[in-house]
DNA sequence: AAAGAATGTCTAGCACTGCTAGGATCGGCT
DNA sequence: AGCCGATCCTAGCAGTGCTAGACATTCTTT
């Protein structure tokens, strides 16, 4: 009895990641407007209600994949800092991997930043990983910088604002290097 | 024969300005989400199919909000840069109104950035009103800058990611002011 | 002025979307 | 064995963008 529940929770647990995981990869492989609900209870081979039984919509879906996103970006940028030779030059290493990110995966990077999700920002009840992510260019900055978030939120919009511009072609998408030396220049001698 | 040729075709232009107005005014009491073709034909009190006439689709209409957005904006930045005392300061006065902009009329500002439209940026056939708002940053740089146009892409990358991250409360709307502070500082300094 | 051609508009419908109510089916428990 | 509850699916709703074909209405030509 407790056995078969226990199996019970772990399938269903399996085909909450299975859910998440062909959101993402049909997303990555054909957009996100080629991700509907049928076509994603088609490739988790399970009828549509049952994504209803997991998330309170598609929203939720979305967010369960911009969640996994923040947990890779985190990841990037954390090795992208500690590699860094000298902390000079850490927050360079973290603005190239930001926007790397943005350009290698730009289905995630919707999720995260672009499609309406039910994710919380800027809030008591902000996922780890979202803090995390900001953290990590909080943690380029000197300690005694006592504006770093101020900081942290420009250069992050900044890098935002750069990765959503060139993708949709409203900037040339060549010249992303220069970019980031100007930014992280800036910000240098504005602090 | 000729004139009322003449006034079919003042009558049909009438309609494509009513269309364009319409959307946006709904776009602006409701949000985008709320602009269908069913109820835009409503609105202007035709059937659905004359939207086509005039349009290639949805996106379509999007897009000549967005080019109003753009001659309105381009406006705007003009007579910010135009009042500012001294050209040191016509920055600070450009960035401000950007956000202004931003803030005040976000249904427009959507059509213009984030929605999917049929606009062409960064080529040769690039709208007038689109490349003038472009400019006014660039004509706040100084002259002999020979990377002013890399300065402005990043200012206008950091207005727009400081602008859709506070949107969609990914950053704390308050605090705008010493991030536009922040940025023309550190242009001012890595310039 | 009457017949034909062309233009304009609308009704009705297609294929699709996210989402859900209700019934069928299968499991474990008494 | 028989019940009962959880699980899942079929079928459908209301809505989307978009379009083919019928219907007028207007203009042109005889």
């Amino acid at each position: 009895m407790s056995a078969t529940r226990e199996r019970r929770e772990r399938e269903r647990a399996q085909r909450h990641q299975m859910i998440i995981t062909a959101a993402r990869e049909l997303a990555e492989a054909e957009g996100w407007e080629a991700v509907t609900t049928r076509r994603l209870a088609e490739r988790v081979e399970y009828s549509q209600p049952v994504l209803y039984s997991h998330f309170n919509g598609k929203d939720a879906i979305v967010g369960a994949v911009a969640l996994d996103g923040f947990v890779e970006m985190a990841g990037d940028l954390g090795r992208a800092r500690r590699s860094a030779p000298e902390p000079a030059r850490a927050l360079r290493a973290v603005c190239a991997a930001y926007l790397r990110f943005a350009t290698e995966r730009p289905a995630l990077y919707q999720a995260m930043f672009i499609l309406p999700t039910n994710l919380k920002f800027a809030s008591v009840d902000t996922p780890a990983p979202l803090r995390a992510c900001f953290d990590e260019f909080v943690n380029c900055l000197r300690p005694d910088n006592e504006r770093r978030e101020l900081f942290a939120e420009v250069i992050w919009s900044a890098l935002h604002g750069i990765a959503v511009l060139s993708e949709s072609g409203r900037i040339p998408p060549a010249g992303q290097e220069e970019r980031i030396d100007l930014l992280v220049a800036g910000v240098a001698a504005g602090g």
